[in-house]
DNA sequence: TGACGCAATGACTACGTATTCATAGGATTC
DNA sequence: GAATCCTATGAATACGTAGTCATTGCGTCA
C-alpha cells in the first residue's frame, strides 16, 4: 500500500531489496533470490519477504538486474514513423514478444539517413534483440550488434540477408500470384506502381510482377509514386490514366487506396475500366466500401518468426531467412461483371 | 570500426568506458565526462578520448547511467494493443518525444484487465514518464508514480483527473459540433452509436451529442456496438436501419467505417438515405472514397503537449489537466444532394 | 556417534557509470 | 614573490541487483 523510502527533498525514492530486507528481518540476497529465484527460499520466508515487498511498494529495478545479468529482456524496434503497414507489423511483434517476457523499445524514423544515428541510441541500451524494418544500415552497427550476440532480424528487407537474419513475405511469387489472376480475368496490358523503386522489396514485386505478365505475353511498365502513402498514389492517376491499361499493379495497399481514389476521381471505373490490386492485405482492404484484390501477408505469422528470432539468443550467430507465402485475397477490384 | 572486448568464451563484450579509458591513456572519469559534460574536458583529451572510444566501437551502457544517475531517460507507454486511433496517437507521441531524447518502452494490453499488470512491469524500468491510455487504474499504481516523482499522463481519458495530468480532445463540444451541424442539414431523427459504453471518452462524446440534439428537440438514442472496431460497426447496421434515423452518429471513426459499409450493404444510400458523422478524424476519413464528416482531433498538437507534460519532471506534483478544441470536417457523409 | 550431504541463508563482490573530493599546475592578483 | 583562483584530471565511491562463496542447522547413513 504505502512504499517507498522517505529522502531529504521531501519526496520519496523506490524501495530496494535492501529496504525489504530490512522490513523483512532478512538479508538482501535473500529478497532477491526471493523474485528471481524463489525456490532456493523457504516457503516461510518467501511469505515474510513478499509481504514486505506489498507493503513497500517494492518492484525490482530493471536498470539494476540488467547491469548487473548483462541482459535486458529489451527488445529495439527501429521501423518508419509514418506508414500504416508498419503500425499493424509494430502492433504484432509488440503482442508477440509481450508474450515472451520482453519489453520493446521504440525508436522511429523519418528519413532512411537517420538509421545510423538512432542505432547508436539503440546499442547504448545493450538490447537483447533488434527488430529492423530498414534497408541502409551500415554494415559495422550490424556487426556491432552481433558481436554483442543479439539477434538481429530485419522485417521485410530480404536484401538485409547474410548479416543479420530476416522475416519476409515471398514478395516475388506473391506478385505472380496477382499477375496470374489479372491475366485469367483476361487483362493483356498493364502497369506497375511502385512505391519508392530503392527500396529492395519495391523491386522484388515488380521482378515477380513483370515476369509473371511476361510469361503471358504482358509488358508491364513501371510507374514510382515517390512514396508508400495514399497521397502518392492519387496523385499517380494521371500518369496512369495517360496509359489506359488493362489492369493497375500497385506494389502496397495504402497506395493502391490512394490509385483507386484518384482513378475514380479522373472518371475511370474500377474494375469496369480498370482493375487494380494491391499488396500487404491491411485491414482496410477487407473493408465492404474497398474491398481491394491483394496479396495478405500473415502478418501474426510473420511476427512470430520474428518474435523467436529475436528471443533466440543462438540465432546471432547464425543468421536465418524466413520467407512465408502470402494468399490471395480477390475482391471486386478485379472482378469484371462484364466477363 | 573494429569493437568490444574479447572474452573467454571467444565472443566480445561491448566496450566499457574503463577500456576507452585505458586505449587512450586517461582514467574512466575523464572518458565518462567526455560523453557526458565535454565541457568539463580539454580540447586534446576530449578528441584523443572520442578517438579511442570509435575504434573500441564504445557507446555508454544506457543502464549503468540510469542506475547511478537514477534518471532513465525512458518514457512509458501503455496502450490497447488494436485500434487505429490509437496506433496514429503512438506515432506521434513516439516522434515528440524522440524529439525530447525520450525513448519509448512500449507496453501494450488486450484486456483493460492487464493493465495492472502491466504496470507493475513498467515499475521496474523507472520510467521518468508514463502516457497511460487506459481509464481503469489501481489508484496505488498512480500514487507510486507520483512518489517516484514521474510524470503521468493519461491520454484522452479525462476522467483520470486528480491523481494524474491528462492530455484530451474536447469530446463533449466537438459532438456538440457535429450535431450541430447535422441539424443545420435538417436532420430531425438520429442515433448514437457509441462503442464501448463504459469508456469514459464514449460517455463525453454522447453526452455532448445528446445535449445539443436536445436542444433542438431531436432525441438520441444510444446504441453500443460493443467495441472500437470496423466489424462492431458494421454489425450495428441492423439494429440502426430498424430505427431509421435521419442521421447517424458514430462515436469513433473506425466504428464508422463500419456503420457506412454496413448499412450500404442493406442498400442504404449515404447520405441520402442517412447521414452519419465519426470523430476522431483519422487519415482514412479524408480519402475521397469516404470521405467521412467527422471531428479531427489535432493528433500532433496532443502529443506534443503530451510529450511536455512527460519531459517536464515538475508535473508530477501538479497534474495539468490540457483540453484542446478539435474542428469539424465536413465530407459527403452528410452532403445531401436534395437540399 | 561421527561423517556426510543437502537446504537455507548471509556476507561480500562486481556490473559500468556519474559524481564528489582531492590534487597538480598555470594564470592572475596584490 | 607569495597568495589566490581556476582548469583539467585522477582516485575513490555509490547506485541496486545477482551470483559466488562460506556458514549454519538438520536429517541420514554407516
Amino acid at each position: 500500500m504505502a512504499g517507498g523510502t522517505e529522502v531529504p527533498g521531501g519526496g520519496t525514492r523506490p524501495a530496494t531489496s535492501t529496504d525489504v530486507a530490512i522490513e523483512a528481518g532478512v538479508s538482501q540476497a535473500t529478497v532477491a533470490r526471493t523474485f528471481s529465484a524463489p525456490h532456493l527460499v523457504s516457503e516461510g520466508t518467501r511469505e515474510r519477504v513478499s509481504e514486505a515487498a506489498a507493503r513497500l511498494g517494492y518492484v525490482p529495478n530493471a536498470f539494476a538486474r540488467s547491469l548487473k545479468s548483462q541482459q535486458s529482456n529489451v527488445v529495439g524496434a527501429v521501423v518508419p514513423a509514418y506508414g500504416e503497414y508498419w503500425q499493424n507489423v509494430l502492433s504484432a511483434v509488440t503482442r508477440e514478444l509481450a508474450a515472451r517476457g520482453r519489453q520493446l523499445l521504440l525508436f522511429s524514423f523519418t528519413d532512411p539517413g537517420e538509421v545510423d544515428d538512432v542505432l547508436d541510441i539503440v546499442r547504448q541500451y545493450r538490447v537483447s534483440g533488434l527488430l529492423l524494418a530498414s534497408a541502409s544500415i551500415r554494415p559495422d552497427q550490424l556487426s556491432a550488434m552481433r558481436r554483442q550476440s543479439s539477434p538481429t532480424v530485419a522485417f521485410n528487407q530480404p536484401a538485409a540477408s547474410g548479416l543479420v537474419s530476416s522475416v519476409s513475405v515471398d514478395n516475388e511469387s506473391g506478385c505472380r500470384l496477382l499477375a496470374s489472376h489479372l491475366v485469367d480475368q483476361g487483362c493483356r496490358t498493364a502497369v506497375f506502381v511502385g512505391g519508392v523503386s530503392s527500396i529492395s522489396t519495391d523491386q522484388a514485386r515488380f521482378r515477380g510482377a513483370a515476369r509473371e505478365m511476361g510469361d503471358h505475353g504482358v509488358a508491364l511498365p513501371y510507374i514510382e509514386a515517390g512514396a508508400f502513402s495514399y497521397d502518392a498514389g492519387y496523385g499517380c492517376a494521371e500518369r496512369i490514366a495517360r496509359l489506359a491499361p488493362d489492369a493497375v499493379m500497385v506494389g502496397s495497399d495504402e497506395v493502391a487506396f490512394g490509385v483507386i481514389d484518384g482513378l475514380e476521381s479522373r472518371g475511370i471505373r474500377i474494375p469496369d475500366d480498370m482493375a487494380v490490386t494491391g499488396f500487404d492485405g491491411l485491414p482496410q482492404a477487407a473493408w465492404a466500401g474497398i474491398d481491394l484484390t491483394t496479396l495478405v501477408q500473415p502478418t501474426d505469422l510473420l511476427a512470430r518468426h520474428a518474435a523467436e528470432l529475436l528471443v533466440d539468443t543462438t540465432s546471432a550467430s547464425r543468421p536465418t531467412d524466413v520467407v512465408v507465402d502470402g494468399h490471395l485475397r480477390i475482391g471486386r477490384t478485379t472482378k469484371r461483371s462484364d466477363r
